[in-house]
Formats: structure tokens, sequence, C-alpha cells
DNA sequence: CTGAAAGCGCTAACAT
DNA sequence: ATGTTAGCGCTTTCAG
């Protein structure tokens, strides 16, 4: 095995706390005792074993997180979110990929919880058995999910969407459509919220769907968008977004002279497609680091409880435009 | 805390050693004790805590893996194949992105090294210094990169390279471009390497770069390569392609009518595109699975050393097409 | 087949 | 300021 505690005490000649001590309360020994352990071990490459010292102090300085797909391109900027505040509080990140499941889920936390001092779930799928399950099992904060009694950090959906609509009623649109993801999706209950801010412009909105969130679904939905006679349409992501912008090219409508198009969560290819994708960024890299201040905090019995609204932000580019009248 | 294997013991009314060998070795304990301790443990909800484990064992059960960028869609299909593999095999995964340094990954492999058996090193970038630092502290297996020494897994970056090429030549092109990614990249030689091929059909290729290979970078790209009188191109990756295809439509270019365009890697959005993106699949999430597997095989010490080659595969979609005469 | 006891590498009282 | 010692939760000889 690699080089242990001991063989630092014996090679300096001091006892096993007083290198222990150096590491962990450097201001408990000596300035000079210190700085010749510190050297002793970095001559021998000596590195504290985590599990060792986790199983006494209770804490592994590892942080869960678990997310339902992998390669949902919504996930990664919140991964680097928790994966960046997570390296600055010198944690190290267990990754999950629950694959949509939410028994996976429940699995993949109990497989964790010996080895993390907390774990962020990411738009979780579990319900409310499941939860009951693991709840308990190691400190759990939520993104984009509310569980009663939980910590959870949820992205301004609603206010999102308020945006999008008002965007859209400058614009004078008058007819719109909302491509709704999946029915039992917290998420798209609460961009439904946001939509009602329709009526508040004599809007007329034509619900969609549910559909599974994906390019071949938004693709689907064009053609009943332009049935519906809207103007303009909202989908649930920007995948199903890019899918409605293929189609509708596809059918010579032009966006956004004939059509207004308005993703959301602006994923990396938002800005790549032709045109531009005009979406709701919900701050997801944001959420990623919030939510570990939670949990950080939670463990340090600080009580990061419940945290704000993060706050959404409409990015105009070139999928939306004035009505033609 | 939790349940510990002593809480077992006492309510089954057996050893520790007992409990233990019910679940490390239960060949080795009567049916009915087993079964009776496992009931029990069941009831209690204990959990064997795999950190204790470890430290007695020297396995961790966990691996690593690290990536130079999350938010790189080449990415997230391998690490599901070392998710999936690893899950297969009852091991966790611990993530970490590198920010694209070479210092951050050394970094990343000194914390991880202690809490893991092994770790997958993705496209790692750590130069020779750095590589001299971390091999040794814990056992590596490398993806698209090799390290003299090391195990690693390659993708058929030459082989895809030639199926494109011969693919353009059947097309009848005769002059196609090529746009390398970052020079010091090993998987851009490897590229090189199998455009060789088009001596062999008397194509003359126009070399374009090296770039930052992104969406931009293509959209720049596109402008020389039509300055050069190609036919065709081939770029780096699919971000730099769907660039190219983006800047071709804004010119007025018809893709492929005038223009055909190839891509490398698949990426999820490859398919998305208009027109679909003809692309190389390298096998990202087999790359994965097979690293995984080289991990495990070399901590059992069946030695996977060096696994072969995977094979690429051309894609061909709607981007690509016989040249105009 | 089962139990007792000795650690794995480390930290945290408790001494000195 | 430093050393001694007792575990953290588990596996693994070594005895029965």
């Amino acid at each position: 095995m690699a080089v242990t505690i001991q063989d630092v005490a014996k090679a300096a000649g001091v006892s096993v706390s007083t290198v222990s001590r150096a590491f962990s309360s450097p201001e408990m020994v000596k300035e000079e005792t210190r700085a010749r352990v510190r050297a002793v071990a970095e001559r021998l490459g000596y590195r504290p074993n985590p599990a060792a010292r986790g199983l006494i102090t209770g804490k592994t300085a590892n942080i869960g997180v678990i997310v339902p797909d992998l390669t949902n391109p919504f996930f990664p900027s919140m991964l680097k979110g928790v994966q960046a505040r997570a390296r600055e509080a010198d944690h190290a990140v267990f990754l999950a990929d629950a694959q949509e499941d939410g028994a996976e889920e429940a699995r993949l936390v109990a497989a964790m919880a010996k080895q993390v001092d907390g774990v962020v779930m990411c738009a979780s799928r579990m319900d409310k058995p499941l939860l009951d399950k693991v709840l308990g099992l190691v400190p759990l904060v939520f993104i984009n999910r509310t569980v009663p009694g939980q910590p959870s950090v949820t992205m301004d959906n609603a206010g999102g969407m308020r945006q999008a609509v008002d965007h859209l009623a400058a614009l004078g649109h008058r007819r719109i459509a909302y491509l709704n993801g999946p029915r039992s999706s917290w998420t798209n209950r609460e961009r439904r919220k946001g939509l009602r801010r329709a009526e508040r412009h004599g809007m007329q909105v034509t619900q969609l769907g549910p559909f599974v969130p994906r390019f071949e679904a938004g693709q689907q939905a064009a053609d009943l968008v332009i049935a519906a006679k809207a103007t303009a349409v909202i989908a649930y992501n920007d995948v199903m977004a890019l899918g409605v912008l293929a189609r509708l090219t596809e059918r010579g409508v032009a966006v956004p002279a004939e059509m207004s198009v308005v993703g959301c969560d602006d994923i990396g290819f938002a800005a790549m497609s032709t045109p531009a994708l005009t979406t709701i960024d919900l701050g997801g890299e944001r959420a990623g680091r919030v939510a570990v201040d939670a949990l950080l905090d939670i463990l340090a019995a600080r009580d990061g409880g419940r945290r704000p609204d993060l706050t959404a932000a409409l990015i105009v580019r070139a999928s939306t435009g004035p009505v033609q009248s």
C-alpha cells in the first residue's frame, strides 16, 4: 500500500498525532515541527486517506449528484456548477446517471449514502414511496423539484415563461401555442403557470401535447402549430424547439417572418441553430452552485433550508420577430 | 450514525464476523443463519459502509473518471458507457471536470487516488511531467490518448477518416478540405493519418487550421473552404461542422448540392441539423465501457493492457452528396 | 460453521 | 506542544 501517517511520523521522528495535527489543525503544532513534518510528508508523497479520515470524522468531503440523463444537454451546465462549487469547498463529486428512472435514483442514493456527505438530486423522478425510502439516508438537496420538508433550489420557470409571453406580446402576437413536456413534470406545471400571463395580454393560447421532450416531438408539433394558426410557439425545451425549427424549414415556413419560436434552457446548441434560437435561460450552472451551497450549509448545521428562486432570463435571438400583418 | 454491523450482529444474536460473512462470503455460513442475518439486516436497513470495508480490503469499488470539459457534447456518451459498465460491475463512479487543464487533471487524480480503485482519463491533456507525477498513484486507463506503458483504449480515428474519404471519393469529389483541430491533439494527428487515404484516390486535400474546435471556428472556416474551391469538407468535429453548415446556409451555398460536409463524433445534434450531418461515429459509449473493462481486468490482475482499437463507422446523412458536374 | 481478536489509516480525547 | 490510546465499521486470520 501507499505511504501512511505512520511512515511520516517515523521518518519525522514524531508521533502520528503530531502529523495528523500538522495537517488538520496546524495552529496546534509548533511552527518548526510543522514545517519538518510537512517536508517529510511531501518527500514521501504522503496524502491522507480520506476514507480513514471519514470513518472517524463522519464527514467524507464528497458530495453526490444524480441526474436523470447525462446525454440530456440540459444537465451539463448544472453539473458544471455543482462541480465548480464543490471544488471551491474542497469536496469531490460522485456522479451517477439514473437513466430517467426513479427507482434507479433511489438505488443510487442508497449506494452513495455512506460515501458522501450529501447528494444533489437534479430533476428527480422519484415518487412519494421511493422518496420515503431514501429520505433520511443522507442529506438531500433537490434541484427543480420541490419535496415537502426538503431543501430545494428551484429555477424560476414561471417567471421565464412570463418573460417569453411578454416578449411575444410586444411583438404583436395574438395566437400562440405551447408545447407541453411530460405531464408528470414539475417543471412543466410551473411553466404553465407562467403561461397564464397570456390572458393579461388577451392572447389566445393553444396547448399542445404532452410530448416526450425530444427533437422528433418538436418536428411533429410544428405541423400542429401551423394547423392551429398560431404565429408563435413556445416549446417545453430547446431540443423540441430545434425540432420545430427543423420541420418549419422543411416545410418552407420562414422563421421568424411567418412563425416565431421560443425554446427553454439555453442549451449550447440554441445559439448554433439557423436561425439562432430565442430561449429562456433558467440559470442551470447557477442552480448547481446554489444547491451545493445549500448542502454545505446544512452539513455545517447552518440550515440552508429553502433557497430563493433563481432568476430566469430571456435570451432573445433570431427565431422571434414581429408578427406579420 | 447509521446502523452498523454491530447492531445487526446483536439483533441477530451472532458475532460480527458472521454478519460480515453472510454478505461477503455467503458460502461460509450455514443457510439458516445466513437467512436470519440477512432478514435482520434488511429490517434494520443495514448497508455495509464501503469506506470501512475499503480500508481493510484495499478496494473501494469506486472508479474515477476525468473529462476535460463536461459541456463538450462529445463526452456524455462516453460517460454513459463508463457509468453503465461500472454499474454492472457494482462500482460507483467519481466524476470530475478538469476544465481543459492538464495540471487540474493531475490534481484531481491525486485527490481521487485513495478513494477509487482506478481512474479513466478521457482525452487527457496532461503532458509528460504531469504524467510522471500521477503515474503510480492509482491505476489509470486512457481513452483517446496513448501513454507509453499505460493501458489505453483508442478509437479508430484514422479508420474513420479513411471511410469519410472513400465516401467522398465515391461521390466524385476531387478537391476536399480538412479543418484541423488543436495542433497538440493526439486525435487530430491520428485523423490526419487517415486523411492520407486521399492520395490513393488522387484527391487534392487542402489543410486548414489549426482551429479551436468550436462552432465559431466552423463558421470562419466555411469561407476559407469556399475560397479554396473545395467541393467537400471534413471537419475535426461535429460542432465545427455545424458551424460550417450554418455559415454555408447564410451564404446561400446549398448543402450537399454545392458543398458536402462531414463531421466527426456523431454528437446528438448531428442528426438534428438541417441538413442532417454526415459524420464519423467513433463509438464513444463503447470506448467508455471498454475502458472500465480494462480497469477491472487490471485490478483483478488479469492484465487488460492494450485493447484493440474500436471500430469507427461513417454515418451517412444528408450533408454529403455527389459532386456537381 | 462460528466467534474472538487484530488491525486498515486516521482523528480525538486524554495525558504529559 | 506533543505523545498515548481508543476506537470509526469492517474484514480476516486464527481458534474452537
